[in-house]
DNA sequence: TCCCGGACTGAAAAGGTTTTCAGAAACCGG
DNA sequence: CCGGTTTCTGAAAACCTTTTCAGTCCGGGA
């Protein structure tokens, strides 16, 4: 039923090698041979077998990725990226969810290990130990995650930061808090190191909140927290934090941006969305996911390892600015409305 | 450098036909080999090589899943479902976004197929003559698409309506807009005559809007037009364009729900994290993958076929009341304020 | 005329596993 | 102790492709 490449060869009148030669490397026969032979395969609707295939060339032209949180919408954005330009370059996508649990990402690295040429992975909490097991079973690209030797799509979140800080001490913010993402994340740590250093070049006073969820539900629980701190802008680990604070804090009656001002991280597609609308550091998800494939195609050696490929690629981020953050001064005239703020100030 | 069987074989000393027994079907084997067996394969940490199994026993481990736009937050969900499923059954998931482009479908089922054992798609715009084709190929699933003799993960979409259009009669609704999809997308055809049937049985009127893009955007657009038809609730397609008309209404100075009444459908997580939260009727996304997982493989002959196994397996579908909707004798109170709903209710 | 090289093609091995078939070993009742 | 099962094991075929190696054929130079 199934129709190899014996049965092209037949109705060709070549042997198999020929078939093989023509569909892999064209030049190598004579021009009226791979006339038939192609004509013979379309006929056919041949399609060779992937399996056969992988196992003399030891290849598969599979790439496995794995996300630590399908509902998390910064990874179906990744992925997005991931899934076009693998498709793109011929390349099949194998999806796995870890579940935030950096045991199963062991797990499902090693059982991808044989049917893909290599691993995108974007694990935020697994350790650097764990990581460097994985780059030895198999080839590794990570996403949002710098390790040395490991091949990695990094995003400039310093930059970012220092938009954002700069963005709000323009406006007169220097009060600000920090509502952080879980703390063993990497990207946590790298973003709260971004902003400790963009807060000290402006003279901006920061408190540390958290950790809380990356979740809406973090969210709403870090407002209750910030209100009672006297900063006068928030800055989340992630858009859902945001998010969460942003409904929690309207929900109190304490109006975002006249009395508080909010920016967000990643600029996930709701950040637009809400109301107002959030005001956040864009992280290029796909850019990234496309950048994880080409670094991992060069890795495999399908692309020819060009003298200056750097391991590392670092995108730009960039503030965008909406409408959740403004001047303190309207929040200092409005807080002398709301009971909450006003007891923020005294705290 | 690679492991195989031989290396196992050999150094249990054994055949390589009894380590293979051994590891597939352990009760063919006698204890005391069995034993020395495993422990060679453990010492040596042999994975089987899983291009050769298929090339041999035809089957993959593979299950595609094609989804049209991994931007709309209802596909990951069910990716979600799918991925678990499939995960819990030892089976992959090979990914794929056809960029809602039935064309592209076609071609990646195609390309797919000699690597999966079968593919679940979300395809709500190919055709039905498209997807008997695909069937054809090879083991096709379903979701959110009914067409006889394939196997498919449904919803129970008209109840869902029913529900809806139940809540807002009982408000005092009699005046419906329907924000409708794309015009050939399957759900929105479907969605539609369940509106339809459940907005007669209640007696209410009910005028169609659109087609809208199902995204923000759409929604926006889909409110400038809603609020001219005098309809007192609105009946939206999915969520995002609920949120969209939310978003809209709001930034005319149109109150939600005090003004106009605003069903979204789906329940994507944002359609909670909104404000006002969105009433909805919930779609069990993540349950329907998993549904379509079970059904795959039981069409692959893995899981054993009972007789009351059904083709189609119908999910259900429920309300969820947050805070888009009133009754609408506030709304008309409120209109004598707005010019916006006094010039819908001339039209 | 002969030899050499290049262009093209085919036979066969290799890749790692499952599965069939037949043979060996163990067991049982007689 | 023997014939007949039953239980267990091994050799080898099969799966489909790529790739190596050797060969054929042809033209051109000596």
């Amino acid at each position: 039923m199934t129709i190899t490449i014996r049965d092209v060869a037949r109705r060709a009148r070549v042997s198999v090698a020929t078939v093989s030669r023509a569909l892999a490397e064209p030049r190598l026969v004579r021009e009226q041979t791979l006339t038939r032979v192609l004509a013979a395969a379309k006929q056919l609707a041949y399609k060779p077998n992937p399996a056969a295939r992988s196992l003399i060339t030891g290849r598969t032209g599979n790439i496995g990725s794995i996300v630590p949180d399908l509902d998390n919408p910064f990874y179906p954005s990744v992925l997005r990226g991931v899934q076009a330009r693998a498709h793109q370059s011929g390349y099949a996508v194998l999806l796995a969810d870890s579940g935030e649990d950096p045991a199963a990402e062991q797990n499902l690295v090693h059982t991808m290990a044989k049917q893909v040429d290599g691993v995108i992975v974007c694990a935020p909490f697994a350790s650097d130990a764990q990581l460097a097991d994985l780059a030895r079973v198999t080839t590794l690209v990570l996403v949002n995650r710098r390790l040395p030797g490991i091949p990695a799509a990094l995003m400039d979140v310093a930059r970012g930061m220092r938009q954002a800080i700069g963005h709000l001490a323009a406006l007169g913010h220097r009060r600000l808090a920090y509502l952080s993402g879980p703390r063993q994340a990497w990207s946590n740590r790298e973003r709260r190191r971004g902003l400790l250093a963009a807060a000290r070049s402006h003279r901006a006073r920061l408190v540390e909140l958290g950790p809380f969820e990356p979740k809406f539900e973090g969210g709403t629980e870090a407002a209750d927290l910030a209100v009672n701190t006297g900063a006068t802008a928030l800055v989340a680990y992630n858009d859902m934090i945001a998010l969460g604070a942003l409904r929690r804090l309207v929900a109190r009656g304490i109006r975002v941006p006249e009395d508080i001002s909010l920016v967000g991280f990643d600029d996930i597609l709701y950040a637009a969305m809400c109301a107002p609308p959030l005001t956040t550091v864009a992280m290029p998800m796909e850019a990234a996911g496309r950048a994880a494939v080409d670094l991992l195609l060069r890795r495999c050696g399908d692309v020819p390892p060009s003298a200056d490929a750097q391991i590392h690629q670092k995108l730009a981020c960039a503030l965008i600015v909406r409408a959740t953050t403004a001047g303190p001064a309207l929040a200092r005239r409005a807080s002398a409305r709301t009971s909450a703020t006003r007891s923020a100030r005294k705290a």
